[in-house]
DNA sequence: ATCTATTTGTACGTATGTATT
DNA sequence: AAATACATACGTACAAATAGA
């Protein structure tokens, strides 16, 4: 059930460039066709003469369609413009653009992780493949030992928030496994950029390993209402911590410069 | 704090065009010089000059990094392009590709709003100016009397989902508030595009708006939990509502085709 | 209000690259 | 290996918009 509409809904009253009305124009043609990824799009000298504009113009265009991730164009013989799904990485790109310029804290993605992590653990009890599950238990055996590095620390750490990243491609709900693999993408970023692993924390490797691992069991089990709460102990323990060490982090910064 | 990288993580095993790899260029420049909304790129010619390519080339990054908002461009002495910030239209918008593809349901999207209307109600208890508050008690005056027509109830079900979107843009942490905000705007256009308002609903209207004046008391008084809860309650009928309204639709639309 | 300078926007011709058959 | 059917890239010429004199 597809919504209601691709097109973009901002002011009109803006007026666009040429190239961005002929984006517009095909969108909205693509929605009306109901046309559905791998399906072709007039090539270019097609369009070129539908929409009576130069090759710079709709080239332009296709170019915007690209960037928003809704056409993929190859080149050679039965090449053209394609309809593409959106991939998640790219909604992830575009949608980290959108933050970049505002002043998102730890805290504020853990606020959003504490409501929404749970949520998904206990959706998911009790509906997970057994390939599923072993992916799950893989991936905690990468951090299975104590770590004994500070790059051993930043791989462990980056690990850990793949296991949520996995969580969340199982979401049923694609809007919430989106958000979650979204924010886990983001910590992944920021942890790395930040070196928020460096501050080692032996507390935080080991509660999160219990805690990870009593959640596949809970999932196994299809004990949903244990998967939330194990979740829930597991955000509330994490975010304390990130926090302290966004904190701890930034006190170095400031003593540095 | 700005998250790591505006630059985009996505696989770069893809082989990009070149007008791709000049806007990812040109995105890590703006990451390295620390660039701020309102600051100008060097215009086209220099562009052309600096990285040894035709203006057709720098005109495709250009309208890329512009279809994802990041610059915008402006004709005349003066002009050129300029580093923007992301609106939160734009963002939107570019989202809504993704999830366009995707079959999300309105329980799906409920499951989403009950975890966070909730949290954000409680979070912002105590916090409104008393504009803001007079903001949200004039949007629910907009369906003070039950509606009379079709048209009415449409009107006032926007309404009250711009209801949550004032709440929203009150947040103080961004994420919780894009995503809120965004959840409103998807409902909004879906009720619209599929008539959702139309199994005319006396309970939903009335239950709506004892809520939200519920609600506006308990933000007032600064009782985070009070509004929590009230939020909640109005999230659980709201879901019911809607979710059978879907399904009454759905079997609407199987009957007449 | 008109002109002028600056900078982007559009058009088009040609040549090159690339993948399929 | 060659021919074909596409997109890709380049360069130039001119049009349109806008700010300032």
């Amino acid at each position: 059930m597809p919504p209601a509409t691709i097109r973009s809904t901002e002011k009109h009253s803006v007026r666009l460039s040429r190239p961005a009305q002929v984006a517009e124009e095909i969108k909205s043609w693509l929605v009306a066709e109901n046309m559905a990824p791998g399906d072709r799009l007039p090539n270019e000298q097609e369009l070129i003469a539908r929409f009576g504009m130069s090759k710079g113009t709709i080239r332009e265009a296709m170019r915007i369609l690209e960037a928003q991730g809704l056409v993929k164009t190859r080149t050679g013989p039965g090449g053209g413009s394609f309809v593409h799904e959106v991939s998640l990485e790219r909604a992830w790109a575009l949608l980290v653009n959108y933050f970049y310029f505002k002043d998102l804290t730890i805290a504020d993605i853990y606020q959003l992780r504490l409501a929404l992590e749970p949520e998904l653990a206990a959706s998911l009890a009790g509906n997970l493949s057994n390939k599923q599950l072993a992916t799950l238990e893989e991936n905690i055996s990468a951090y299975a030992e104590p770590p004994t590095s500070a790059e051993e620390e930043r791989a462990q750490h980056v690990a850990s928030l793949q296991f949520h990243q996995i969580l969340a491609s199982c979401a049923s709900n694609e809007l919430l496994g989106f958000l979650v693999g979204f924010m886990a993408n983001m910590l992944a970023d920021l942890t790395v950029y930040r070196r928020l692993y460096e501050p080692r924390n032996y507390e935080l490797w080991r509660k999160g390993r219990e805690h990870q691992a009593a959640l596949i069991t809970a999932l196994r089990r299809g004990d949903a209402a244990r998967a939330r709460e194990t979740m829930q102990s597991h955000m509330q323990t994490a975010r304390a911590l990130m926090v302290e060490q966004e904190a701890e982090m930034e006190r170095r910064f400031l003593k540095t410069r």
